[in-house]
RNA sequence: UGGGGAGUCGCCAAGUUGGUUAAGGCACUGGGUUUUGAUCCCAGCAUCCGAAGGUUCGAGUCCUUCCUCCUCAGCCA
């Protein structure tokens, strides 16, 4: 082998180099698996790990998954596909106040449609953390055990006073230095609920004065009262997510554990755990690693889960499909498609630098699928008459329209022509602009698929818009006969028979934002709303797309790509969302 | 003013232990093909890596100082 360069393989980013390391020098060579998760015992009984390395996306049942979430699923199940792991699907509800059923449900069907599956030959990989209560539990009194937690009798405002600030050390607690014997015999009463929500919290016994504030004795279980999803009424106390989450990882043997960069600073805190646990023997090394990366930011988007769920409760969208929502329930009835998502994904990459990614990057990847995948089909989005003087008065003639440019193995479909048409009203001008070169007075373009016309002139309202307008065809230049090219034009429109039209609903959606950040600085995102998000037309669309079912999606030639809505198509009468404008290199 | 991070082309983003012409994508600009002003093709696009010093034969990569931005003070995740 020559001393060449070995050439960076496409979409190699920081994480993935990691990973490379720490498989080429065997750190999680040892692990076991016992065919669920489980403590350092459960493991010893189990077999060598199959799986290389076990990532995870461990949502919070608490809202529906949008387009940042789909970046770490790309990168968290992409990571176990490349490198032969496993990536468990991990529903981190340690918070009964906010987590519901209905989420769960969302959250799976999205991680479904997006291409994943926790359901493998070697068994299930859908988690909740919640079933992981006894451990931590017990975790817990471990904790207390060897003197590395306490139960503090402090308000949660005393808490807060006495945890000092960025700058100053905080002051220890007055129960602090409780014996073993009274902080078990006080926990074991908060278990059992004989104290009252918020009176006591067991917190982390680690150093009130670090520089890093999480570690100022962090609290790792808390009183509350509320019936849980999952675990129903069995418990009255649940573990913060700082406390539970590492314990969720180990326990599932996840060897790379990745977030995003706000949970940096709580790294020392993860590893203090797990160091903790191994110690007394309930965990075992190798233990896994948190790694952070930076979160998606989208200009025109509002990616923050709680205005989101602001966005749906205050009725500013019709709930968390509305296709202008950045929820992958809402992309996906808008048209958006998986593979799309897998492109911008891997277009856009992964790092620590905090990044804006423009929205048009995410359109053109959803353009580049879409283009491959999508049948074309005729639609006039706002209709004007054109009449063929020349033609005669009832016939219909059949006109060959291919599916798909690129594939003509798709065939073709029919699409009638007769005298009377509906085409779109930007395709005539009475005075052309500059470069315009579609209907013009006098002037020649083809129908797409038929044959090449005249413009003999054009009828108007008495408020001076074109409401008809007039062409005479030349009979030798139809389109797939010979010499059908003998009359060259530089324009060519789209037209659907008058006669043979379906008339339907489309809806035009644009970006629900009309500025890059909305809500940058200390405005309210509310007022940069797009009061024009959404405009509903009628159109004329051609026969065949009478029958489209839901979800089907085409290309509307020379107009973009568009969606049957999954919610309002009916049979014979379907409804279509505009996913994405095809690119214009003539307007805007 | 404490701790933890980040700063490479308009937007992203590669850049192993310093090694000689700073990947790639998107955008953009030219040109070609085209019965979608779409797609596709071809070409161009950072003497420069937040700034200033320094070490070195050689620095985006090492050292020093400085600047900017993000993030942490929930019994949320």
């Amino acid at each position: 082998m020559s001393a060449e360069k070995t050439p960076i393989p496409l979409g190699s980013n920081f994480i993935r180099a990691i990973v490379e390391k720490d498989l080429e020098q065997g750190v999680y060579k040892s692990r076991q698996w016992a065919g669920s998760p489980g403590d350092a015992t459960h493991h010893a009984a189990g077999q060598p790990d199959p799986a290389k390395i076990r990532t995870r996306f461990p949502p919070e049942p608490n809202g529906y998954l949008h387009i940042g979430h789909a970046k770490s699923i790309f990168l968290n199940f992409g990571l176990a596909r490349d490198y032969g792991g496993v990536c468990h699907l991990r529903f981190d509800d340690t918070n009964p106040e906010k987590e519901s059923q209905e989420y769960v449900d969302s959250i799976t069907d999205t991680v479904k449609w997006l291409g994943f599956d926790w359901q493998t030959p070697a068994g299930s990989y859908m988690f909740f953390a919640s079933n992981y209560f006894d451990f931590m539990y017990r975790a817990a009194e471990s904790l207390i055990e060897h003197g590395h937690a306490y139960v503090d009798s402090q308000t949660a405002e005393e808490m807060r006073v006495s945890r000092g600030t960025l700058t100053e050390a905080g002051k220890n607690s007055p129960w602090r230095d409780r014996t073993v014997a009274e902080n078990l015999s006080l926990f074991r009463e908060m278990r059992d609920g004989q104290h009252a929500d918020g009176s006591l919290v067991l917190r982390a016994k680690i150093d009130m004065a670090s520089a890093n504030i999480n570690l100022r004795d962090p609290a790792v279980y808390r009183i509350k009262r509320a019936h849980h999803h999952n675990t129903g009424d069995t418990w009255c106390i649940y573990p913060m997510y700082t406390f539970a989450h590492p314990i969720e990882d180990a326990l599932e043997q996840i060897t790379h554990s990745i977030c995003t960069l706000e949970f940096e600073d709580q790294r020392p805190f993860y590893d203090w755990i797990l160091g903790r646990l191994a110690e007394a023997g309930l965990l075992a090394d190798p233990l896994p690693k948190q790694y952070e990366f930076a979160r998606l930011n989208l200009t025109y988007v509002m990616l923050s889960k709680r205005k989101l769920i602001e966005l749906v409760e205050n009725k500013h969208v019709n709930g968390w499909d509305d296709p202008r929502l950045p929820t992958i329930a809402g992309t996906r009835r808008r048209g958006y498609v998986a593979a799309g998502f897998k492109l911008f994904t891997d277009r856009i990459g992964v790092s620590k630098a905090d990044s804006w990614i423009e929205y048009t990057i995410l359109e053109d990847c959803m353009r580049e699928v879409l283009n491959e995948a999508s049948e074309r089909r005729i639609a006039v989005l706002d209709p004007i008459k054109l009449v063929i003087d020349n033609y005669a008065d009832n016939q219909t003639e059949d006109c060959f329209a291919p599916n798909h440019p690129l594939k003509p193995e798709l065939g073709k479909r029919v699409v009638p022509l007769t005298k009377t048409l509906w085409i779109e009203r930007e395709d005539f001008m009475e005075v052309p602009s500059k470069g315009y070169f579609r209907l013009t007075p006098e002037g020649m373009v083809r129908l797409r698929y038929g044959y090449v016309v005249k413009c003999t002139g054009c009828e108007k309202d008495t408020e001076g818009n074109v409401t008809v307008v007039h062409c005479e065809y030349l009979p030798d230049t139809k389109s797939g006969t010979p010499g059908s090219d003998s009359v060259k034009v530089k324009g060519n429109i789209h037209w659907v028979s008058v006669a043979h039209a379906c008339a339907a609903e489309v809806r035009l959606y644009d970006r629900l934002f009309k500025v890059a950040h909305p809500g940058a600085g200390d405005t309210d995102y509310l007022n940069d709303i797009n009061p024009e998000s959404v405009k509903v037309i009628s159109v004329q669309l051609e026969p065949s797309l009478k029958d489209a079912k839901p979800e089907d999606k085409f290309q509307f030639e020379r107009h973009g790509y568009f969606v049957a809505d999954s919610r309002d198509s009916r049979s014979g009468q379907p409804v279509f969302n505009r996913t994405v404008t095809l690119r214009d290199a003539w307007q805007k």
